[in-house]
Order: structure tokens, then sequence, then C-alpha cells
DNA sequence: TATGAATGAGCATTCATTCAT
DNA sequence: GATGAATGAATGCTCATTCAT
């Protein structure tokens, strides 16, 4: 009646467990967290509600594992290493590899900014974010100085600004500047705002 | 003992009205609006329930008070009218006054840039806001074009993520940079950024 | 600054009580009892709240003064005295009469209907109602006998059922027969249904 | 032990939605809708309150689904189809038979009438029920000209009546005649009212 | 693995009633 | 007599979570 297949389950399991993910990713980014029940995610992924629980001890554990999945494929591709100084073409390239996790992950993004907002949900990810976020600072503020910045600390906080509005900007509003252009007039940007003798 | 006490009413009213609104906008910059409970509300107001809902027809109104009573606290102090063209002064002058009011009511703002990320409840304020916003853009872009950039698109572009991604840092972590320096060194960055022949 | 009128007092209080019953009476039949809050009557006779807790004690007490009024007002044109048998006349008069009560009054006996159809919201009011009605039970009862009729128990059945609709259909769909044909046609529908050998 | 309990699901279904309506048309007929909670339904069915939502979406639907299964179940048994003209035996038939109904089904019916008087309520169910009873009126119009009645409408008005208030005696004080006689009574009053030459 | 019936604490909201003025 | 601010228990409803199958 029940033919158990014996090792298909891990596929199954981990079939299953994207299917969960990416479902309640896309929930919680549209409609928030709290506002997304069980039912929903369950419903759009067709699932009963038991079975997610069969995979999730509980929706915060869903959401963990959203942020953690998310925030390890971003950074993944970073290589924050070492303490190697960063030559300008790697500047280049690390912030487009960032644009681009946005520009193809703008839900979980959506989702990641709008947590950052609220200290109370952020407890339940209990991220250590800030702890990446310290590490790339560092490096810019490396390269700043390299670059023979006559003011890197006030460079860092103008080049760590404009970043961080960029990012918003393309989450937020992902079409109210020209495609093409806004990710080069940014990274052009940041070169301008250091300040050479 | 004289029948009636005639308007003092009023003034109990609006000093109600103050209390339960200041309590919300702290407690839904906090924990988030959804997250937030009439029960919060009004115990952390200590008042009844009830009378809430004596001032207030819905939790929705409540929000909805609380984000025009700001909104217009914040563009009240900004002068849109007319089409003049911004002289030097007067856009430090604008972002000085931008960069106080997210210093004096960061509650407030902080609430409007959650909400901002989530479009569920910017349904609940139906908020004009981009309008506004886009009055700012345009007094911006005359004022770059004027100061004789070569690429005012892309400078406008650069200019404005700035500006977002410094609000953005003085709402989520106003003690991240240090006080003074930070808000010299973001006007400082925008002129820097109009790119001169 | 509250010139207290000495004896204008009473006329005073006579009129609001009777603002009070009427607009109560109003909605509760348009409504319902549990349906119409005290809120509601207070506004619609532009009051304020305290007031009707001058004149009445509570929600209850004001709904037993409209069915006490009303009902007084409705028996109180029926001569129930004595035990004299009636004419044939007198009946007719006396359907005429109660036909013209439900007439003039239909929010009383619409709401009197709903009342009735409800043990619980009886249990407020305590009428003595089935005290009267078998006092006229028994006069139709007599006045059957007395006509000559072969099986008055059947007859009294009958015709009770008889007015009993009739007045149900005037109180719901006053309008559902031609206006004048219907009393002439029940009254009339009585005296048949009275078996004669 | 093996996955899934097939389609049991369905049965405990109509299980507990037939004892969630049954116990919500007891407390309804007794206490009327707007007093009857919630909690009142769940604690007599022994159930929680989350589950009787599993089963129904409100408490308005709740009462739709008691009034459509009692009216569907109450004229099916009538046969109102056709233009065909009834005899004699069939119109005894159909009086016993919506007596029968209302014997049967007390509190079905006192929770309808109650219903019927407050239109607040009724536009909850929005019973399309005045096209059923027009049709049973043409069916007694039709019946009392073909039985050669000399004012048709007359008789109509007063068979109407009759039955009505029949109706209304069964269901308020089922037991105010004596049982068996009342029904005989009251359909042999019927064609009593009937003028003939 | 998978189902969905079942639970109950929690939420927004209503409302009769009280009371200081 | 008259006002309306204030109360809090009760209501309809939601939802994360459990569990028997």
């Amino acid at each position: 009646m029940c033919p158990r297949t014996s090792e298909q389950f891990e596929t199954i399991r981990q079939e299953k467990t994207k299917l969960i993910l990416d479902t309640a990713l896309e929930l919680f980014a549209e409609k928030g967290f709290h506002q997304t029940s069980i039912n929903d995610i369950t419903r759009k992924a067709g699932i009963s509600k038991g079975l997610l629980y069969n995979y999730f001890e509980s929706k915060d554990e869903v959401l963990k594992s959203i942020i953690q999945t998310g925030y390890d494929a971003a950074y993944d591709n970073l290589d924050l290493s070492g303490d190697h100084k960063l030559a300008s073409e790697e500047i280049v390239n690390f912030l487009h590899i960032t644009f681009r996790s946005v520009r193809e992950n703008p839900k979980f993004w959506k989702l990641y900014s709008a947590l950052v907002m609220q200290p109370e949900i952020l407890e339940i990810v209990k991220m250590e974010y800030s702890q990446k976020a310290l590490e790339i600072q560092k490096l810019f503020y490396d390269f700043i100085r390299e670059s023979g910045s006559i003011a890197p600390e006030n460079d860092l906080i103008a080049i760590s600004s404009l970043i961080k509005g960029a990012h918003l900007i393309l989450i937020t509003a992902p079409d109210y500047f020209q495609e093409g252009k806004f990710e080069e007039t940014i990274i052009d940007a940041c070169f301008r705002l250091i300040q050479k003798s």
C-alpha cells in the first residue's frame, strides 16, 4: 500500500525542503513574516501542514533557514578570506557581484531588508551579519587608504552610504532608474568619492 | 457642580490623542505594526482598550494618523513651492533640515522606512509619498544641471543613492559613525559627486 | 450659569422620556433589541449617554418600558372587564380596534412579535401577556357558543389562527394584500368559520 | 501506521458538520442568532472554537447553512413543479406535509420565523423564500377558483392568514390546543372558507 | 513520508454601564 | 438636568502547533 522506496528519501527531503523554503520566501517577501501564515505557505506549496512540521520545527525555523541559506549564497561568492588588499579591479568585481546578488534574488533581499528594520524579528534570526559587514567595511577602508585618500574615514562613510542607498533602491524600486546605467554609475561614483590630494 | 464641563473636553481629547499616538508610534517603530497589539498600546499608555476606540476607529486609523502627522511635520519645514532654482546654500540647508528631521523623530522614520518595505501595509496608509519624492528629485536635478554637471542623470542617481543610504544608516544605526562628522561628510560628498568638465 | 428653572423639570422629564422611548422603539423594531446599542439610541435622540441613564436604569428597562407602554395603550381601548357576553357588533368592533392598533403602531407590534419569538428576551420583559390573551380567548369562545356553533372548540382554534395570521401579515407585510379589503375580509371570514347546524 | 487515512476524513467532516449545525440550530432557535456566541456553540458541541472555523468560514455561514439545509428539506417534500391544478386531496396532502414539517423540525421553523421578523438578519441569509411563497400562493389561488369560489381573492386572503396563523401557533405554542385535533380543524376550516354560491 | 482534524491562546473590536464635572 | 471620557468583559475570528492515523 505504501511502498517505502528506500534511498530516494534523501532526494525527496531535499526537494521538499527547497519547495517549502522557496514558497515561504516568496510569501514572506510579499506579505511580511508575521502576516504570512503556515496555512498560506502549505496551501501555496501544495503540501499539508503536518508535513511542513516534519521538515521544520517551527515557523521561526523556516525564517532562520531562509536567511541562513540566502546569506550564505550571497557571501559564498565573495572572497573575504585573508587580509590581502584589494586592487581596483577587485573592488569593481566585488561590487558587481553584490549588485548581481540583489538582482538575482530580489525576494531574499527584500525580506532581508525588511527584517533589518525590525529588531524584534532580528532576534528570531540572531544574525551575526554585523561581523561580515565589519569585514567588508575593513576591506573598503584599506582600499580607500591604499588609493591615497586624504580623508579615508570620511570617504568610507560616503561610500558606505552610497552603496547602501543603491542597494535599497535596487530592492524597493528596481526600475526607478534605467537598467544598465545604474550599477556602472554607482561604481563610478564610488571611485570619485575618494578624495585625493 | 455646574452641569457641564464645557470645553475641557477638547483639551482632554487632544492630550489623550497625543498620548495614544506617541505610545503607538514608539511600539510600532520598535516591534512593527502587526506585532504590536492594541493591548500593548493601551497597557503602555495606561488606558483601557475601550478608550482607544473612543479616539480612533481602528488600529489602521491609528497608523494612518501617525503617518499623516509625522509626514506633515517633516515636509512642513521644507519649501517645495514654486519652481525657483536652488542655490548651493539652499541645498545645504535643505539637507540639514532633512537630516535634523530624522535625528529628531527617529521612531517615526524607522516606522516609515519599515512601512515602505511592506506594500500590504502601505495600502493601509495610502501615502502619496511618491509625489513629494518626485518634486524633491526634480529640485536636485535642476541644481545638478545648474551646477554645470556634464552627466546630470548619472549624478542624480549617485546623489539620490548617497542620501537614501545616509538616511538609512541614520535610522538603523545612528551611532555607527561618529556623530557630528556624519552629516557634513555626506553633504560634502554630494557636491563632490557632481562631475564638472 | 446653570439657571435651574424649578417646575418645568417635570415637563422636561416627560418629554425626554418620550423622546428616548420613541427613538428606542424605532431602532429596536428596525434592527432588533440586541443589535441596537445605547450609542445608537442616544445618537439618534441627540442626547448624551449619561442622560439616558438618568431616565432609565438599564437598556432592559428601556425595553420593558416600551412594551409596557405599548401594551397598555393597546389594551386600554379594549373593554375586557366584566363577564358580559359580546354581541356580534361588539366582536366586529373589537376586531376593528385591534387591527387599528396594529396599523397605527406598526413598530411596536413588529417589536412585540419579534420578542414573542425569543423567550430569552421575553424574560427581560416578563410579560403577563398570556393572561390577557386567555381573557380574550374566553370572550371569543363564549361568543362562538352563543352564536350556536356546533363545534365551538374547533371554531375557536380556526378563528384564533385566522386572526393571529392576519395580524402577522399586517405586521410583516402590510402592503401584501390590497389595503382596505384585508380587514373586512378577515372579519367576514371569522363569522363564516362558525359552524352552525 | 500506513501514511494516510484515506477518506475517513470525509466521514469525520460530515459528522462534525452535522454536529455543529444541529447544535447551532438548537441554540439559535432558543436564544436567537445574535445572542448565541460561537463559544456557546462550541462548548455545547464539545469542540474547540478553532474547529468550528475549520468547517465554516464565519458565524454567518453557519446560519446560512442551517437555513439552506432546513429550507431544502422542507420544500423537497413539496411538489411545486408543473402548472397542474391541485385536486382536493392534493391540497389536503400538501397541508399535512407542511404541518408535519413544522412538527418535526420545530427548532428550524422557530428560527426561521424569528429571522423573517429581522430584516437585518434576513440579509445575511439572502433567502429567495418569497419566490417559493408566491408559487404556493398561486397553487392555492387556482384551487380556490377551480372550487367555484365566488370571491377567490378574498378567500385566498383568509386562507393564507389561517394557515400562517396556524403555523405560528404550532411554532410558538405547540401544546396550546390539543394535539391531533388541531391540524384537521385547520384543514377543515380552509375548505369552509371557500365561498360558493 | 504525509495528512488534516483538533486545540486554545491571542487579537481587534464592541458595548452596557459608571462617574467626575 | 446633562455631558462624554473611561472601563473591561465579551465577541467573532486567526493561527502556530500537535497528533492520531
